[in-house]
DNA sequence: AATGCAGTTGATAATCACTTGCAACAAGTG
DNA sequence: CACTTGTTGCAAGTGATTATCAACTGCATT
């Protein structure tokens, strides 16, 4: 259930790897993205960050979540009515179901609803880049 | 493929029912939604309301379609890296496949995937309140 | 049809989540 | 160690949407 513990080294290659600077921001931004078991935003990464280093701006957050991103490090989600929640893109796909009281993620796959997918967007003469499917729901109790 | 001509008196009938005025400017709002055969985001129906009558305001529309949503009337879809677009909920459900090219936006249905996903929350120990799926994808030629 | 009042309106300001401009600063190559 | 060029924090700017508020207007009631 944990993460190596050098998931943040293979985020520092991959980044020098493609002509970006390693600061000292951007290492402890590093570090926290990878031991991150859950999805969080920004402004908890900021959180999160600063009180590993203060000199920590949210504005760096941003721009090293896009520099990530650009880099398929980690993936973006956008839930319904709140900011953009991040993790990283190292595991395999999967999908999310959002527990609309807590705002806790639930990680899911389905190799079929995945199957179904590129067949109706064959069928409509498209090629899928990428797709989302959240499903929010309530704790049945 | 046209709308029942009479689609925005029944917003008019069900916003009355609900105890909303009807304001001209609304009648406007709904004459607009009712008769979009796409999905327009605010500040298109408010260019295509004003065309109309120049009375109604930006400010309007968003109260407008949050008062249409809240009582069911329409639906809000914020697709990827752009503002909410709407569309009547007068038709049955279903998802969406964005053109990430022209961002034309085609409707489908999988009755399957429903199924599916309704079995996923039911293992994850969840009832569905609603989802969203959206394919983005490029037309093959 | 005139009245009255609570719901609505447009203009403007505010908010939220980001993004950008810029001068000071610091990776990392040589 | 120097130098070049990417990065940073701060402050200001965006784009979408919401809130404030005084003036206005549906519409139920006289």
């Amino acid at each position: 259930m944990s993460q190596p513990p050098t998931l943040h080294n293979d985020y520092e290659r991959l980044l020098r790897e493609a002509g970006v600077r390693i600061t000292k921001q951007r290492r402890v931004i590093l570090k926290i993205i990878a031991e991150a078991a859950d999805h969080p935003d920004a402004m908890e990464i900021y959180n999160r960050a600063s009180a590993l280093d203060a000199s920590v701006s949210l504005p760096t957050v941003y721009r090293t979540m896009k520099t990530l991103e650009e880099n398929g490090a980690i993936r973006r989600h956008t839930f319904e009515g709140g900011p953009s929640r991040f993790e990283h893109a190292d595991s395999e796909h999967h999908d999310h179901l959002i527990d609309i009281e807590t705002g806790a993620v639930i990680e899911f796959t389905s190799p079929k609803i995945e199957a179904l997918q590129a067949e109706i967007a064959k069928e409509l003469g498209y090629d899928i880049v990428h797709h989302r499917l959240e499903i929010y729901g309530k704790r049945r109790r």
